[in-house]
RNA sequence: GCGCCCGUAGCUCAGUUGGAUAGAGCGACGGCCUCCGAAGCCGUAGGUCAGAGGUUCGACUCCUCUCGGGCGUACCA
């Protein structure tokens, strides 16, 4: 497109001619890495080690921090490992010396049953019958990390989505969708209080140029009969004639500048019948995603709190005049591109917005953190932001947190991966994918289960769950490669797969005719041969607590494949129906928790988990 | 030009913030349904972790440079 063509998918949009941002968050500020959540397991082998170092005559609070429990690279060696570099240094000792002197001090108990040393590590492993306790007594009383936390006091701003509503929603507005809403999902699950905001492209340049080709070629009969293909032909065509008419663009400023005068004008009305029309319309692939908002605030919204913004930059000293616009330099914060906040012609500008929307938050919701779920290609625009509020010395700046993802792609002739544009109108729609996805596992339905009830709300779940577990799959900063082909492959690491191990388990729980019993009443030595299982099953507050962190859902992802794996493995050579009751009743503890935990990680991704399918 | 990101099996990717013998899925090949769901399981083959230096007890991981790909680079979002 030309370098200005109505391009915009998202008003963070990947499709976007221009644009950079932010900072990727973590580093500078540790204090929000929480401690791990070691379950009591770790709880436990942690003091008997820090008993251990003291007698060793090691200062305990220097010790503390250098006993980390990671597991082992290699499950032979045990649960968890203890690697004795640091904690030798801080003894004086060579690390094989101190890993055989640990490993000495840690005798077997009702919870640690070895503690050996391999050279400079130490390898640990529970008691089958305290870890199967601890985990499945856990899982089942929904006891954090496996369940919701408490509160944690924490408040989260998830700036997520936030499409240019008068654009079609098509596949490069998914994953800041799908990424937005699992983060939401999982802070919400770790006990912090989680705004979820839209933050509409509903203002500025983008908008202007809509509305000049529905001035020029628009009918609102057509309009209404299928609102979001209409305005991408709109969109398209835009496009198209500017190259040949560049009038257009400064025609579009002028109807900015008019909508943005506030005078209940042509512009006004117009504005409001697209934006009511957009905003329907988006509606439909919201609802089948199975996102929803705390708030949906669009950049229309700061219309009247942008001057009052500007005021507070000015008074900070920071704001410059450069040849008619408004700035701010950043050169001392290492960025060489000024921020513009306001245009030669007055008008604001996509900073000046997220600018007045930064105060708006803070003095609203008063978060830790405000994430900014937006393309990778906008860092500079972020760590601009960022910038302008530390020069400013606000609070807030350090709670500006950019959130990057990776490009959608899709394949050429040739073979090789290019950006996915709206370009030549190559765009796919979602709902054309989410209706190809559920198609094909209709089809499946009706070959392997044709007597499933309510066949067609299942095939939407696990249709649906298959396209966004595969943009979640991946780190977010990897380019998504659209194809086809692997997206309807539903082998292997995929939603339907882990949905599968759901139903699965769903299935015995119902064949079995027996209740699950209550921990208490289970022999946990009976589970003894499922300790695959519940290794990963350990690991499970970690992972979300990475994934927090990290902002980063795929450490989810991979937890629910790597649990529906173990479980599928374990079930081909333990039957749960049929074995001697004191057996069946522990597996079918372990059954049902598995089910419990899957389904929990599955919702923290946004994918529904079926009974059957 | 400058800045940032990416580079691991044929393909798509993990690798728990510097630890032990680099792991999965897809594809390929070979097995497993008279037994709780075969959208599954088990096995085989497949690697100069782009390359070269450096840091140290130890580097896929950190630093420098090179190569390859991508994104961005003041009045668009």
């Amino acid at each position: 497109m030309s370098p200005h063509g109505p391009k915009g998918a998202t008003r963070r949009g990947p499709i976007c001619a221009a644009e950079a941002s932010g900072s990727t968050g973590a580093p500078e500020a540790p204090s929000r890495y929480l401690p791990r959540p070691l379950t009591e397991l770790h709880d436990h082998l942690r003091e008997r080690l820090l008993a251990a170092t003291t007698a060793l005559g090691l200062d305990r609070a220097a010790a503390a921090p250098l006993v980390r429990l990671d597991p082992p690279k290699n499950r032979e060696h045990g649960d968890v490992a203890l690697g004795a570099f640091q904690l030798a240094k801080l003894a004086g000792k060579a690390p094989p010396a101190l890993a055989g002197e640990l490993a000495a001090a840690i005798t077997a108990d009702d919870v640690i049953e070895s503690a050996v040393a391999a050279g400079p590590f130490v390898n640990f492993r529970f008691r089958r019958a305290a870890l199967a306790r601890a985990v499945l007594t856990a899982v089942q009383t929904d006891a954090a990390p496996y369940g919701r936390a408490p509160a944690s006091g924490q408040v989260v701003c998830i700036d997520f989505s936030s499409p240019n509503i008068a654009k079609p929603f098509h596949i490069g507005h998914m994953r800041s969708t799908v990424l937005g809403n699992s983060l939401c999902r999982i802070h919400r699950h770790l006990g912090a209080v989680v705004h979820g905001i839209n933050h509409l492209g509903d203002w500025g340049m983008p908008f202007a140029k809509m509305m000049t080709a529905y001035m020029h070629w628009g009918n609102e009969q057509e309009l209404h009969r299928s609102p979001m293909r209409y305005m991408f032909d709109l969109y398209k065509r835009y496009g198209q004639e500017v190259k040949e008419h560049p009038a257009l663009d400064d025609e579009a400023a002028a109807h900015f500048r008019a909508l943005e005068s506030g005078a209940d004008n042509q512009e006004r009305r117009m504005w409001q019948l697209l934006r009511d029309e957009s905003l329907q319309a988006f509606q439909g692939p919201y609802q089948r995603l199975g996102v929803t908002f705390d708030h949906v605030i669009g950049e229309s919204f700061f219309e009247d709190k942008m001057e009052a913004a500007m005021a507070r930059v000015k008074a900070a000293g920071v704001l410059e005049n450069s040849d008619g616009a408004e700035v701010v330099w950043l050169k001392e914060l290492g960025i060489k591109e000024p921020c513009l906040l306001r245009k030669s012609d007055g008008a604001t500008l996509y900073h000046t917005r997220d600018l007045a929307a930064a105060f708006y938050r803070e003095d609203t919701f008063h978060p830790d953190r405000i994430l900014y779920v937006v393309g990778a290609e906008q860092k500079l625009h972020f760590d601009q932001l960022k910038g302008v509020l530390t020069k400013m010395q606000e609070p807030i700046a350090k709670a500006i947190e950019h959130v990057p993802f990776g490009l959608v792609l899709s394949k050429t002739e040739d073979g090789k991966w290019e950006k996915f544009a709206s370009r030549s109108g190559n765009a796919v729609f979602l709902d054309e994918i989410l209706d190809e996805a559920v198609a094909k596992v209709r089809a499946i339905i009706r070959e392997k289960n044709p007597d499933l009830p309510d066949a067609d709300q299942t095939a939407e779940q696990v249709g649906v769950s298959a396209i966004v577990f595969n943009d979640l799959k991946n780190s977010r900063i990897k380019d998504v490669k659209f194809d086809w082909e692997s997206m309807l492959n539903f082998d292997g690491e995929t939603g339907p797969y882990v949905q599968f191990a759901c139903a699965r388990l769903s299935s015995i729980l119902r064949k079995v005719e027996v209740p699950v019993p209550a921990p208490g009443q289970v022999d946990f030595t009976l589970l003894a041969d499922a300790e695959r299982v519940l290794l990963v099953m350990l690991d499970f507050g970690t992972a979300v607590q990475r994934a927090a962190e990290q902002s980063e859902p795929s450490i989810v992802t991979a937890h629910t494949i790597a649990l529906a794996g173990e479980i599928h493995s374990y079930l081909r050579d333990h039957y749960v129906i049929g074995a001697e009751p004191a057996v069946r009743d522990a597996r079918l503890l372990l059954v049902d928790a598995a089910r419990r935990l899957l389904t929990t990680g599955l919702s923290l991704l946004g994918i529904a988990a079926p009974e059957r399918m």
